[in-house]
DNA sequence: TATGAATGAGTGTTCATTCAT
DNA sequence: TATGAATGAACACTCATTCAT
C-alpha cells in the first residue's frame, strides 16, 4: 500500500523532471514557465511544491537527473575498455549519441546550463564540473602510460575535446540538425587523435569511432 | 548648442549600451531587467524608450556595438598580415585580449548569446554568423595557398578552433578569471597548428602567438 | 464540496461582472482601469486574470452578460403578446424599465457602446447589430400585417424609434434622472404611433401606447 | 512684425485644433495621443503647451472651434427662412451636410462626445447644451405660432429630432457611410413632419428637404 | 496527498507633462 | 517663441508561490 503510493511518488517526480527537461530545451530555462512544465507533466502547479521546493531546485535536478542516466550508460561500456583514447573516444561519442537520442537534454545542458551564468548555480556548476574532470582524468591517463606525450597538458587537451563537443552540438542544435551529430564527432576525434596519442604509434588506418566500436563487439 | 546636445545624447546611448553589457552579463540576458540596467546607466527607465525601440532592440544592439568596436580593432591588424595562419592567430588572439579588457562583453557573448536560444533573434544570429565565417574564410584561404592540407573541411577546422576559444573563455570567466586568457589561447593555437598548416613546413621552434606579434611591429 | 468552489467561482465573475458595469459607466470605458475595476469587485488584480483572459475579453462579456438578463427577461414578455405595436412597445419600455432598475448599465450601453468607436471590436459589435435587428425585425412584422403602412422602410421607422430611445436615456443619465424615463419612454412612443400603424385602425384598449394615443385625438 | 507673430500664432492654434479633431475622430478621445496629434499638427509636443493648457483644454476647444464655424454657416442661411419648419429642417439639413463635409467631426461629436461621460466635462457639455437648446427653441416657435399643435411638448419633439439624427449619423460612420447621410435626413423629416406641424396646414406634395432647399434660393 | 483559487511583487511599455536651452 | 530631452506615474499583464480545503 505505502510502497505503491511511493512508486507514484517517484514516477510523478521523474515526469516533471522530463517536462522539465523538455521545456527548458524548447523556451530556456529563463523564459519557461512552471505553469507550462507543469502542464506538460500532467501536473497541478501546486503539487509542484510537493516534489521540489522551488523553480531552483528544480533546475538543479535537471542535470543531476540526466547526468545519472548517462553515466550508467556510460560507465557500462567503459568498463569493457582499457586503451585510454579508445576511453576518450567511447566518452565522446558516447555524449553525442546520448543527445542525438535526447536533443532536448542536449540544448538545455550545452545551449542553456554549461557556458552561462546558470553556472554559477552550485549544485549546477558541480555537475558541469564533474563530467569535465572525467574527461581530463581520461587524458590524464593517457598521458601517464604515453611512452612520448605531444600536449602535455591535460587540461588544454581537454579544452580541444570539449571545445570541440560543444561547438559540434551546439552548430547541430542551431541549424535544424543537418547532418549525423557522432558521424561529425568521429571526424573530429580523427583530427584530434594525433595530438593526443604519441605521433610514433601510428594508427593502423581506421577511424577512432570505428575502432572504439570495433573493440566493444 | 545644437552638437553638445546631440553629443550628449550620443553619450547617453552609449551609456545603456554599456549598462547592458553588463548587466546583460552579470544577470544573464533573460534575467536582465530594464529597471537594473537603467538604474546602472543612470537613466529613468522612459528615457530608455528615447534611444532604443524595445529590449528586443537593445539585446540586438548590445552584440552590433561590441562588434563594431572589435572589428574596426582587429581589422586595422589584419591588413598587414598575409599569411593565413598568422591570420587566424591574430584574430584569435585579438577576441581573447578584446575579452580581456572586456569581460562584461565576453560574458555576454560567449556565456549568453553565442550557444545559446537567444541566437534565433535574427539579427543577433547575423552576428554570430558573421563571426564564426570570418574564422571560416581565413582557414580556407590557408586551405587554398597551402600545399598539402591536413584537415581539408574549413567547418571541421573552425569546430576546433571556435570551439577551443569559446571553451577558453568560459573557463575563464567562470573560474573566475585565473591566469592570463590571452596566453592560454597562444598554448591553444601551438597545439592547433599542425592540423592547420602543412606539417612539412616546420615552424623554426616559434609560438605563433609570439609570431603574430613579431609581424605586427 | 467542489460545487460550493464552482458556486463562489462563478460568484465572483458575476461580481466582476457587476464592478466592471459599473467603473465602465462612470468613468468611460477608455479611462476605466483593471485597478479601478478590480478594486470595485474586491479581487486582487492577478485574479482577474483567472476570470478573463483580457481587459478587452471583460469588454465583450459586460454586453453579452447584460443582455443575456435583459434578453430573459423581454422574451418571457414578448412571448405573450402577438399584435407588432404592442410587441414593440414591450420591448421599447422593458428596455426602458431595466435600464432604470440598472443604470450603470444604461451608462455603459447608451453613453459608450453603442454610439462609439468601441462597438468596432467584433463581439461588442455583434451584440449592437443583434438589438437594432430586433427592432427592426417587430417593425417589419408590424408592416408586413398592416393593411395600409405609412413609413414603409422600417429601417427608417428604426431610427425614429432608437433615436428617441438612446436620446432618451442619453439626456436621463446626463441629467441626473430628472424624471421617470418610462413615462418619458410611454410618451415618445404615443408621438410615433401613427408614424408606425395605420391611422384607420383604432386599437381597442389600454396599453400605455394606446392610451397615449387615446389622448391624442 | 508682433502682428506676423501674432498671426502666425493663431495659424498654428488652428492647425493643431484641426489635427485634434481628424485625430480624436479616428481613434476615439481616449486612445488619441498628444504626440500623435502634434505629429500631424507638425508641432513640437512641447510647443503645444504654449497654445494649450493642457490635453483637457484641448478637448473642450475642439467642440468650441468646431461649433462656432458651423453656426456661422447656418445663421447666414436661417436669417433668410421665417417658417419654423423650415428653419427645422434647414437646421436639421445643414448639421448633417457639414458633417458629410467634415466626418471627423462628425465622429467625434456625435459618437464621442456627446452621448458620453465626457459630456460631464463643464465647457464640452455646455457645448452640447446650446445645440440642443437652438433645436428645442424653434420647435418652440413652430408650436407658438401654429394654430394647432400635436406634439404640445418642444422637449418631447426634440427627442426625436435629435434622436434621428445622432441615429442616423452614427450608423452613417459605423457602417462605412453607405449613402447619402443628408438624403436619408430629409426622409427623416418627412416622416416627422405631421408631428410637428399642425396636421391641418397639409404640404402641397412636397419633400421638407426640397422646400427648404427651394426657399434658400 | 493533491489542488483550485488567490495574490504580491515585478515586468515592459506608454504618455502627459516639465524644463533647460 | 520654440523644442529636444527627460521623467513620474500609471497601465495591462505575468508568474512563482501560498493556502484553505
Amino acid at each position: 500500500m505505502l510502497k505503491i503510493a511511493q512508486e507514484r511518488s517517484r514516477e510523478r517526480r521523474r515526469r516533471i523532471l522530463l517536462a522539465a527537461t523538455k521545456v527548458f530545451g524548447e523556451k530556456g530555462v529563463h523564459a519557461a514557465t512552471l505553469t507550462e512544465i507543469c502542464a506538460a507533466a500532467g501536473v497541478s502547479r501546486s503539487t509542484f511544491y510537493d516534489y521540489f521546493t522551488d523553480k531552483t531546485a528544480l533546475l538543479a535536478a535537471v542535470p543531476r537527473a540526466n547526468f545519472e542516466e548517462f553515466y550508467a550508460e556510460i560507465d557500462a561500456i567503459l568498463e569493457t575498455i582499457a586503451e585510454p583514447w579508445d576511453r576518450l573516444c567511447a566518452f565522446y561519442l558516447g555524449t553525442l549519441r546520448y543527445i542525438e537520442r535526447n536533443p532536448a537534454w542536449g540544448r538545455v545542458f550545452f545551449l542553456e546550463i554549461w557556458p552561462s551564468v546558470l553556472a554559477s548555480e552550485r549544485e549546477v556548476r558541480d555537475a558541469v564540473d564533474l563530467y569535465a574532470r572525467r574527461i581530463v582524468g581520461i587524458l590524464r591517463q593517457g598521458i601517464a602510460c604515453g611512452k612520448r606525450s605531444r600536449g602535455g597538458d591535460p587540461y588544454l587537451l581537454a579544452t580541444l575535446v570539449l571545445g570541440s563537443m560543444t561547438h559540434l552540438v551546439a552548430t547541430w542544435l542551431l541549424y535544424g540538425r543537418p547532418r549525423d551529430l557522432s558521424a561529425q564527432g568521429a571526424k573530429a576525434l580523427a583530427l584530434l587523435r594525433p595530438l593526443v596519442v604519441p605521433a610514433a604509434e601510428p594508427p593502423p588506418g581506421a577511424v577512432p569511432g570505428r575502432r572504439a566500436k570495433a573493440r566493444r563487439r
